[in-house]
DNA sequence: CAGTGGTCTAGACCACAGC
DNA sequence: CTGTGGTCTAGACCACTGA
């Protein structure tokens, strides 16, 4: 068992600070000669690390070292920006669509529409420290945000829902799984088709307990830690 | 990327019905032939599912379809075996070990306590349908507690406390993160060093507001969905 | 344009599962 | 004991990144 070998080993001078976080690790080739083995082992212990959440990569770019997890409160009303600026990071917003598209099966079905019903979809990349950690995709109910799509929609939604139409999200319904990157959104976060990914799934409903829109987050999974405090049922 | 290919034609068997969950998969090579290619190529493949949590391994034993994941709900106080239950499934529990030791260093410092306090230790393997599904390690602040092991801890913790010391959970702090298994645990839950898991760690408070024991769990990941509904502050 | 990562081949040996 | 999965080797070609 090479491969778990060598993985302690990269572990170890990641601990000792040898390697830092961001910075990207030599080629596989010479990384591989260097542990007197083969690409296709050394890869099976990069891979282990990058399950781990120690490291992450960039298609075609190599492997990097994985910085702190931001953590991620679901039951935390604040937006992105807000939630990396209090933990000392700095977030930005990409804005990848916005338009008026006939739900899809499975927005119809999170939102409890009949299928091809009229629904907002914006997709957007966020970015922590200038690395590509999430792509959001919302569906949103038209019916509470006419001419939703004449304001911003890059940055906080919930700053807009608020500010322009009164809408307070009050309660949130949300599912978190494991899954893997693949296609377009891998490409937005410059993974490689595969890469482990924390899915998380909200249904939002508002001060009057209606049914507002849904989030669907594809998140490098090294990037994230899920946290939050609750109060037993 | 013809492991993109292989992956999407086993999805459609699996969404066909053709592979039933539970149910193991040929063998690689077979597989590997079937599909024109290597075997290589074809774990690559395999992996991808796994990682996707469509595939699940268990160690030298084979590939199988992953049955439902279990929908977990951290703020829910219900023990795993009701929580099965009312999901229509079967739990059991098996005792790995119960005993009083000093704090690991992970242990101390999530329960605030300072290095080698002794605490107890329990460490419990949970089956879901027969198949184990999550490695449970328990530490638990000894004063709230007295002969605690002389009691039931195999099954539900939270029903001994209550029943035997009137000590009810009623908040939680809780972490959810992804991770790979290893060593003990990935023998435990019968998986490959490497696999992928999820990792949830809690605290919990007693109706007094005091810490009483910590959880780390790990999971096959497939297993597994965390759940909830929270009112947003 | 050079070097790198992504992908793939065609083998091999071993230890273990399960008969 | 047989077959299987776990691990590893020693290459190869291509498309892309980044200088």
């Amino acid at each position: 068992m090479q491969y778990l070998k060598i993985m302690e080993a990269i572990n170890e001078q990641i601990d000792a600070g040898l390697l830092i976080a961001g910075n990207k690790l030599p080629a596989e080739r010479k990384l591989a000669e260097s542990f007197n083995t083969t690409r296709v082992t050394l890869r099976e212990s990069l891979a282990l690390l990058e399950a781990e959440g120690k490291l992450y990569r960039e298609d075609r770019r190599g492997w990097f070292v994985s910085p702190e997890p931001l953590k991620y409160d679901p039951t935390y009303t604040t937006n992105f920006p807000a939630m990396a600026r209090e933990q000392g990071r700095v977030a930005r917003s990409q804005l990848l669509s916005a338009k008026r598209v006939p739900a899809s099966r499975r927005a119809a079905s999170l939102l409890q529409l009949p299928p091809l019903t009229e629904v907002y979809r914006i997709d957007r990349l966020r970015f922590l420290d200038e690395r590509p950690v999430v792509v959001v995709t919302n569906f949103i109910l038209p019916q509470h945000f006419p001419d939703l799509l004449d304001h911003d929609v890059t940055n906080s939604l919930t700053t807009t829902y608020r500010e322009q139409y009164g809408v307070i999200y009050s309660k949130t319904r949300y599912r978190v799984s494991t899954t893997s990157l693949l296609g377009e959104t891998a490409q937005a976060l410059r993974a490689t088709s595969g890469s482990p990914a924390m899915f998380v799934e909200r249904l939002n409903y508002d001060q009057h307990n209606n049914l507002i829109d849904c989030d669907l987050e594809y998140w490098r999974h090294d990037a994230i830690c899920i946290e939050s405090l609750a109060t037993l049922t």
